[in-house]
DNA sequence: TGAAATCGGTGTAACGATGCACTGACCATA
DNA sequence: TATGGTCAGTGCATCGTTACACCGATTTCA
C-alpha cells in the first residue's frame, strides 16, 4: 500500500505531473474539459491525497490554523476551541492547539514555532495590551486574529480582532445589579492586567458612576494582583475572594461582578463555605455564559459571549484572508454581549442592607 | 531574515550537511568531539531549527502526536487535552487535536488523515468495543494508545490502553450508595454502547447483586438509547433523565449513578427543576471528578480519574514507543479509580423511603 | 608486511509537489 | 506568407533533510 503520488495520477490520466498540479491549484482554465475530467477520474479512482509535507516544503505554507488559548482546561476555552475546530473543518483546515497558560513568553514561543512550521494564520487568545512580543512575526506576514481582545490603537494594521464589547458587558452586568437595588457591588478578578479584563472593570466603574456611586466606596478585593493564578485556577480566585471579602462584615458586598463564570462559580462555592446563599444573600454575576452556568444551583446570571459565531468569524478571518494575500484590510469585530438573567442575582434583601 | 538551513550550519562549522544531519540524529558516535562542539556552537549561534516539513517529507514521520477526543467542549476532555499537551511538550512534541464527536466515521477519517500526514502516534479516546475501523492503519505501523477504553480481547497486539478500571468504578460508586442505605438506585447514561460505559454499568449491576438486590427491580431510564446525544449534550441527558424518572412516583429512585459528571450535573439541574434537593432528597454520584464537581452546590460525589497521571502515561507510551520501533510490547494500564465523597450523596432519608 | 577492519566524514539521490519558463500547434491578422 | 498571439500542456529546478554508499587515512592483526 505505497503512497499514491501526483505522478501516479498523472500517469493514469495520461498527462504530466505539472498538469495535475495545475488542476489541483485552481489553474483549471489552463486545460481542456476532457483533460480535467480524466484527471478528476484518476484522482478519485486512485484515492489520491496530496502530501502535506511536500506541499509545505515547496511553498512554505500549511493548511493549518494555529489556535493559542490560555488553557483548554478551562471550560470556556475548551468550548471555544471546539467551535473553532468545527468552523475550520468546514473550511477544510485543521487546527493546531496550544495552551499559553497566559504566559507571554509561551505565547511568543508558540507563535514563533507555528510560524516556522509554516502556519500562516493564528488565532491568538491573548489579552496582553501590547502585541510587541509577536510583532516581528506579524511583520513577516503572519495573519493574526486576536480573540477576546479588542483592537488596540497601536496594533499592527493587519491584525484583526474578534471580541465582545467588554466595556458594555461590564456596564450591563453592573447595571443589572444596580436595578436590583444593590449599592455595594464588588468586582472580583484575578490579575487584571489584560485588555478585556480592564475593559470589563471600566464598564463596571462607568455603570457605578452613572448611578451616582463611587467606585472607591465599593468593597475592594486586594487579592486581585495575585498573578500566579492561571486560567485553570480561576475558580480558586473566586473562592479566595469570597473568603476575604466576607472576613470583615464591613467590607462585605451584597453583590459581585466576577470576571468570568469560572471565577463566579468559585465565588459561589466560597459563599457556600461561609454558609451564605447565592441569590438570596449575595447576588453573583459572571461572564461568558459557559454551559455550566445554566447547570449550576442556582443557575448563574451571566454576560454571554456568542462563541459559535465568534469562532466562525475568527476562523474565516484567519483562513480566508490568509488565502488571498491581498489588500483586504480585514475587519475587526466588536460584538454586543447579551445579558442572560438567571437566579444567582436577586433583589437586594432587606436583611443584607446596612 | 531568511531561514537558517542545515547548509548554513554546515558551512559555519566547516563540515558537510551530512555530518550535521548525523549530529542531529544522534549518530554522534560517528564524529570526533571537536567536530561535535563546532556543530553545536554553529547551531546555537545561528539559531538553527530543523525544518519539520522537509524532515517529514524525507522520512515520512512527524514529531507530532495526534489526540482524538470526543469533544473538548466537554470539560473532562478539555482538561485531559490540556494535560496531554503539557506532557507532550515536556517530551518535545506537539499535539494535534481532533474532536470526533464520538462518531466512528469521523474517528476513522481523523486517524487516517493523521496517519497520512505522517503522524505515527495517536492517542484515541474512543470507546467503541471494536477497533476494526482503524485496524488497517494499525497494521501499517500506527502506534495507537486508547484512552478510557480498557484493552479488549481481540484488539491488535500493538495497541496500548490507558484507563481506569471502570467496572471497579461502577462498583465503588454503587457500593457507596448502598452503604448509605439506598435500595432504589438508577443508572443514568446516554448511549451505553461504549466499552467503558458498559463496564461502569456492569460494575453497578455487580454491586447491586452482591448486595442481594436485583437490577431488574431498579428504576430504569429508557431514554438511554438516544444516540444523538454527543459529549457536549451530556448535561442534557442528565436533565432529561431526571424529568423522566420522577414523572412517575413509582419509578422515582432515591439515588442515581450517572455515567459522568456532566450528566450528573445535568441530572442535579433536572432535580432542581422538580423542586427536589440533591443530597437530601436524592443522592447523585458522578464519574471523572472534573473541577466543577467540587465547585457545585452541593459539591458532587464522584469517582475520580487521575487524568494528569493518565495523560503522562498515554503520552509516554505514544511517544517513547513510537521512537524505538522495537519489539517492546508496551504495557496497558488499568488504574484504580478513587471515590471522592462530597455532599451530593447522603443517607437515604426516612421521608423518601417507601 | 600486507590485507582487512575501523574511523571520521562526504557526495548524492531521493522524498512529493510546485510554478516558471518554455514548446508546439493552431489561428488570426496584415 | 510572414508575424505574432493564444492555447494546452510539459520540463526542470527547487524546497531542506536524510541515509546509503562510498572514500581516504589510520589502526589492527595474522
Amino acid at each position: 500500500m505505497a503512497r499514491v503520488t501526483i505522478q501516479h495520477v498523472a500517469q493514469a490520466a495520461g498527462v504530466s505531473p505539472s498538469t495535475v498540479s495545475n488542476f489541483l491549484n485552481d489553474r483549471q482554465g489552463r486545460m481542456v474539459a476532457a483533460t480535467r475530467d480524466r484527471i478528476e477520474a484518476a484522482i478519485s479512482e486512485l484515492g489520491y491525497r496530496p502530501n502535506r509535507a511536500a506541499r509545505q516544503l515547496r511553498n512554505g505554507k500549511t493548511q493549518t490554523v494555529g489556535l493559542v488559548v490560555p488553557s483548554v482546561g478551562n471550560p470556556f476555552w475548551g468550548a471555544f476551541a471546539h467551535e473553532v475546530e468545527v468552523a475550520a473543518l468546514a473550511l477544510g483546515c485543521s487546527v493546531l492547539l496550544c495552551n499559553s497558560e497566559r504566559d507571554p513568553e509561551r505565547e511568543r514561543r508558540y507563535v514563533e514555532e507555528l510560524w516556522e512550521d509554516g502556519v500562516r494564520s493564528i488565532i491568538l487568545c491573548t489579552s496582553l495590551p501590547s502585541l510587541d512580543h509577536v510583532s516581528h512575526v506579524i511583520e513577516e506576514g503572519l495573519r493574526l486574529v486576536t480573540f477576546d481582545r479588542p483592537a488596540q490603537p497601536n496594533d499592527p494594521q493587519s491584525v484583526v480582532s474578534i471580541s465582545i464589547d467588554n466595556n458594555v458587558g461590564g456596564q450591563v452586568a453592573t447595571a443589572h445589579l444596580l436595578e436590583l437595588g444593590h449599592t455595594s457591588i464588588a468586582f472580583v478578578s484575578g490579575s487584571i492586567r489584560s485588555v478585556n479584563r480592564s475593559a470589563r472593570y471600566r464598564g463596571y466603574c462607568d455603570a457605578l458612576e452613572a448611578a451616582g456611586l463611587s467606585v472607591a466606596d465599593m468593597p475592594q478585593w486586594t487579592g486581585m494582583d495575585a498573578s500566579h493564578f492561571g486560567d485553570v485556577e480561576a475558580a480558586e480566585v473566586g473562592r479566595a475572594a469570597a473568603r476575604d471579602l466576607f472576613a470583615d462584615p464591613k467590607t462585605a458586598p451584597t453583590a459581585v461582578v466576577a470576571i468570568n463564570d469560572m471565577t463566579a462559580l468559585g465565588f459561589c462555592r466560597g459563599l457556600r463555605d461561609l454558609g451564605l446563599k447565592v441569590g438570596r444573600d449575595v447576588s453573583v454575576i459572571g461572564f461568558d455564559d459557559i454551559i455550566l452556568a445554566d447547570l449550576y444551583d442556582p443557575p448563574l446570571t451571566s454576560v454571554r459571549q456568542p462563541i459559535t459565531r465568534m469562532a466562525q468569524l475568527a476562523v474565516s478571518e484567519a483562513i480566508e484572508r490568509g488565502s488571498n494575500e491581498s489588500t483586504d484590510p480585514g475587519s475587526s469585530v466588536l460584538l454586543r454581549p447579551e445579558l442572560v438573567v438567571r437566579e444567582s442575582t436577586e433583589h437586594v434583601s432587606s436583611a443584607a442592607r446596612p
